[in-house]
DNA sequence: TTGTAGGCGTTATCAT
DNA sequence: ATGATAACGCCTACAA
């Protein structure tokens, strides 16, 4: 490989003026610029990365820090990250944490050690510690949190919608439809987002003088989404007084259920109407197309990643936190 | 951010001490070792990427090239390189270069720029001359290429699986069921690999004695994957002889082939029988359930990332091609 | 407009 | 077992 110094010695210029050049040209002679490009050429001269970020502290890359292994749920959140990245210039680097709290910090440290100039951290899971560290982290690169809590004095900038109350206006639609036994599968972890949307099923329990009934509830694993959805309706359905409509924590969950009833030979939604939550693509692609809270993820994705561009580029600036809009979308399954 | 020379100031020893601790402790005293470690601790150290990589060359990332941003396509194969990844210790850099040779190029430079210790190059179509230029800088850089073709005189590890005869395979299936008039979706892209299965349908027929029909093989676009599915299969079923059997060249057209059928109330498989390939998990929680060529898309990418860090630990051994297995999965289409 | 020189934080060579 | 010193490739005052 050919360095900045071959290529001044072949145009016959300093390395000075070599890496002007590199950085935007700015007070060159054409003449100059053109000798200098001319040895690139012949070099085929690409500058290294690395001495580049030793020397600027910054590497245009950002870090996506995912909760779990790639899976169905993340695919649109990914695309709208991607599609702003790119826009931006930048690279990124994706890994998955896990839900584990050291695992976390350790990623978080690992992306610290490669000094990248923003990172996007997505958890299901609130661990104070890693909050902390996070917020350390902030004050030297730009951390935005996507679909957590955070409470008003932690300073940092959050993307995400509001699980409770749209998921409150769901249960409620199931509701004024007359369906009042109505199951809900969550997840066992009791991660920040989706316990959220729990509350909201249960606000809207209350609202309508509905009496909580612990066995409507059921906890699913986060490794298997769609097969733990079918495994649970099927719980809620073998119940001597089984629920008349079921609400999953995520849309995964509600595919499995979909499975459930249909191998069941139970109608929908005349006996069961089913509520997703998330909207990914692919509800209307399910027969029967699947209804569901929508919080339009390419858009999360895609916030998210224009807000930590918006800090990269003014870190002055203080944290923002952005609450997303959501609707309900009904289709064949309420 | 303290340095390595903090480190070394407040242990008292020289910074050579540290940096041999920091990369395998080998001739250190216990207690050197121990005063170091506080120091370490007491500072927060945290080495620089850039630095080191800048030194040694090496920066534990590997570059991962997709050919189409984010889909559900890929989710399965990069869940494969992503565990491979994650148990070697690296980190991985994703993005998606589209089907422009330009930007595969600028993207392919980028790589070599930050000094990527490996790449996995993922793309539908061939570019000869990019091709020529992964060959470049597998001199330097390990690349694997993912399921695309190549010439036996193209010194590049390649993995994939073989198309052309699994839908002979599928095709074959069909018409010993009697299907004698089978539609084919393929995409417009040319790509390599899509191509190749259009072959296996097109060996198929032949070997049958069929005569090939243009008007049932469809054009579909990559941007829009499940509406075009759904659009393909209309003008085919409206044919004045629609066909009796619809292969597709992904799942994903398969789905939204699946979809036009239920809406235009053709029995499945009584009517029509549907192929899919790829076999991505979905298959088998749709309805009805898709039968299609099962390619595993997860050892794909668990393969591929295998073979890449082979090279990265034993550069000097050549390249390597695999083709890999794949079946056929019969379930509720055909 | 261009060149000189120093340093970014680390590893590696060679002494001690 | 430990330390002094020289790179690695680049950017950036500062000087010319």
């Amino acid at each position: 490989m050919s360095t900045i110094v071959d290529v001044a010695k072949r145009a016959g210029v300093s390395k000075t003026t070599v890496s002007k050049i590199l950085s935007g040209k700015q007070n060159v002679r054409p003449a100059t610029l053109e000798k200098v490009n001319r040895a690139m050429k012949e070099l085929d001269y690409i500058p290294s990365g690395p001495a580049q970020g030793m020397r600027t502290g910054r590497t245009r890359t950002i870090a996506v820090l995912l909760p779990e292994q790639f899976n169905y749920g993340y695919f649109e959140i990914l695309h709208g990250i991607e599609v702003t990245v790119e826009a931006n210039g930048y690279i990124m680097t994706v890994c998955s944490t896990g839900i584990h709290a050291e695992r976390q910090m350790e990623y978080l440290r690992e992306m610290v050690r490669r000094q990248v100039d923003g990172i996007l951290f997505f958890s299901y899971n609130r661990v104070d510690k890693n909050i902390r560290y996070l917020m350390q982290i902030n004050r030297k690169i730009p951390v935005v949190v996507m679909d957590n809590i955070l409470a008003d004095d932690e300073a940092l900038s959050l993307v995400r919608v509001d699980g409770k109350s749209l998921t409150k206006k769901a249960a409620q639609y199931l509701i004024d439809r007359g369906r009042r036994r109505i199951g809900y599968i969550r997840y066992q972890q009791r991660d920040a987002a989706t316990t959220e949307r729990f509350e909201g099923y249960r606000a809207a329990l209350k609202a309508n003088g509905i009496r909580y009934d612990a066995k409507l509830v059921r906890e699913a694993e986060f490794e298997s989404h769609i097969t733990s959805g079918f495994e649970h309706t099927r719980e809620l359905m073998r119940l001597p007084e089984p629920p008349r409509a079921i609400m999953t924590a995520t849309d995964m969950l509600a595919i499995g259920a979909l499975n459930y009833l249909r191998d069941a030979k139970v109608k929908i939604p005349e006996q069961v109407c089913v509520m997703g939550f998330d909207d990914i693509p692919l509800c209307k692609w399910l027969t029967p197309k699947l209804s569901t809270i929508s919080q339009n993820q390419f858009d999360v994705g895609r916030t998210a990643a224009n807000l930590l561009f918006e800090q990269i580029a003014h870190p002055e600036t203080g944290h923002r936190r952005i609450i997303l809009p959501g609707d309900l979308v009904i289709r064949d399954t309420a």
